[in-house]
DNA sequence: GATGGTCATGGAACCGGTTCCATGACCGCC
DNA sequence: GGCGGTCATGGAACCGGTTCCATGACCATC
């Protein structure tokens, strides 16, 4: 039983299909006791205009951008979003915006399929996901063009964000340069559940900043787990009941360093006078809270992205635009180690 | 010169709308040979496929709802997005999110009119903002949905929110539990620029919880001004130079209420043993800071609504959802006044 | 009673793609 | 040489609306 169109509803009121148009368009041109009529029957059908169809014969042209980013959960999401849409309103608006949100990793995958399908889209924007060379391929078939804002890798697509292992060392050399050596690393399991690197990045770049100092890494500073504040910060509980704790700790996001100090403040120290900690990212938050962390120009990396889709969906090509660089910024949570 | 159509492109490279077609979906069925001709058409031409006559075809059924919000720049919106987002996840995703953003006030109307006019959506969610007379005739005109996340009002649409008169009542009631008779509001002016009274709405149930305990309002204690962390701390400095300053603020929103922290602070004052701050909302950084605050459960109000306008589209009616009661979360930034 | 205007109405043509069916070329095999 | 099969191809029909044009009813006017 298929879906009821206007020419069923005409034949069920027993007028033309101009005429019921017209009653859907509410044209006075109808005479009240018709409309009654045509009302009556879609009423009794069900009926429901498709918008496809109108817009087809309207030839109402608007033109489509997918985001698609993981559930908005992470500030730093919620900043790369921002940045979309400052790209998306500096420009002449000839775009809407769709948003695809990802809430688990085992649908990413059929989500992309369903996006590259239904070419609802001209162009996607990646935000903080991974895209295998197998959808990579599906959406270029689509004629989708693509662009990612995430950390950049062994990337063989374009993408603007930063270079996380590089984040890793500066933020592990800024802890160095203040005279610490017992350093841990607070950041998520590797890989993580969007099998996308960034945990992994920075500890290489923790880990190389360390050894350049002649600095063995210590595989009992190092903790992994679950992304979010409450598992860095029992990590870090972890982490000061050591017999040898660390002075100074390396979280690889901004939101694990917040979990990070409330654990050494429950534990009766103080930051950063016991205890410094470093973020990454340099969320809103951060500012607020006199966060020291690594920026990595969240905002800017979002408007960035976008506006290159853009460039890429007027065929202007040119090259991936490149962001600021990395920076730490000095706040309250860092000082030299005690004594 | 209207755009060109696969017919066009027919003609131009001497082959049949069919070919063409297969050649656009990368069948197996075309010779190496026509498939270059057709492609060097449609080179040529500058042919794009239309999107909207490609799904109308292929029988592609999208359905798709729209959020409107102002710029994603307070956290409030966000945590309402997020609201939405779950709403819908939860749901069986049989639609889109289409998000448009307001940047600025004055484009919110036409805005709204070109969402009615072009009808790409069954349902509107408008969050944060008022939908005037005007346009709400032209969304029902044009078959389209919507319900508002906002705070409650003379609603003559179904709004989900919190009702800012109450809650700006009980945010001074529990100052005034407390012990402090000075109390202070730090709000937007009104009515703000996107003309929605929560301001005026949260200071008049400050001023009657006041009148209620027989205190006067005192209006040199009420800051009004921009929306923002500086624009309030700006205003609590100038509170903090009364020869009679007062003993705790209560801040309209908790983006001020941190202003208000950070201008206190910086006047050498302690919070909350000097000054007693309390915010309104409570957003996520608010946990993470120990503001004391009224929470209106702004997930929650995004995830019901969203709901809400889903039941509407399947019409299943019904009533309109209500948020859990406000309730004031204390936490570290309030106290009895001192002395 | 003929003329002309207004108005509600039916229905064909159209929007720009996809898909299916008929056609004819070409090949191999009996 | 006739037959059946495969394959590339052209083009009509279709998706489900909107719009325009022709039609005929009805009324007022001369």
């Amino acid at each position: 039983m298929r879906k009821p169109t206007i020419r069923d509803v005409a034949k069920e009121a027993g007028v033309g299909v101009g005429t019921v148009s017209r009653v859907l368009n509410n044209s006075q041109q109808v005479s009240t006791e018709t409309r009654e009529k045509v009302l009556a029957a879609i009423a009794k059908l069900g009926f429901r205009p498709n918008r496809i169809a109108q817009r087809l014969s309207r030839g109402t042209r608007v033109q489509n951008i997918g985001v698609i980013l993981p559930f908005i959960t992470s500030p730093s999401f919620v900043e790369r979003l921002r940045g979309v849409q400052m790209a998306l309103s500096e420009d002449d608006n000839e775009y809407e915006l769709i948003l695809y949100n990802v809430s688990s990793p085992e649908r990413y995958q059929a989500q992309l399929a369903t996006i590259a399908q239904q070419r609802l889209v001209e162009g996607l924007l990646v935000i903080s996901l991974d895209v295998s060379q197998e959808h990579r391929e599906m959406l270029t078939q689509a004629g989708i063009a693509f662009v990612g804002v995430r950390g950049l890798g062994s990337n063989s697509w374009p993408c603007v964000g930063p270079d996380n292992v590089a984040g890793g060392k500066l933020a592990t050399e800024y802890l160095l340069s203040l005279g610490h050596t017992r350093i841990a690393y607070v950041g998520d399991d590797f890989p993580d559940e969007y099998s996308f690197p960034t945990s992994q990045d920075r500890f290489t770049g923790y880990a190389s900043a360390l050894e350049e100092h002649g600095i063995e890494v210590n595989l009992d500073y190092v903790r992994l787990g679950r992304y979010g504040r409450d598992e860095a910060k029992r990590l870090t509980a972890e982490l000061l009941e050591l017999a040898d704790p660390p002075t100074a700790i390396f979280a690889m996001s901004d939101v694990q360093a917040l979990g990070c100090i409330s654990a050494i403040r429950e534990a009766g120290l103080r930051v950063p006078e016991d205890v410094s900690v470093i973020g990454f990212d340099d969320i809103e938050i951060s500012y607020y809270v006199g966060l020291t962390t690594v920026r990595q120009h969240l905002v800017e990396s979002g408007r960035l992205g976008m506006r290159y889709l853009l460039q890429l969906l007027r065929e202007d090509g040119g090259d991936v635009p490149r962001l600021p660089p990395l920076e730490v910024i000095e706040r309250q949570t860092t000082a030299p180690p005690p004594g």
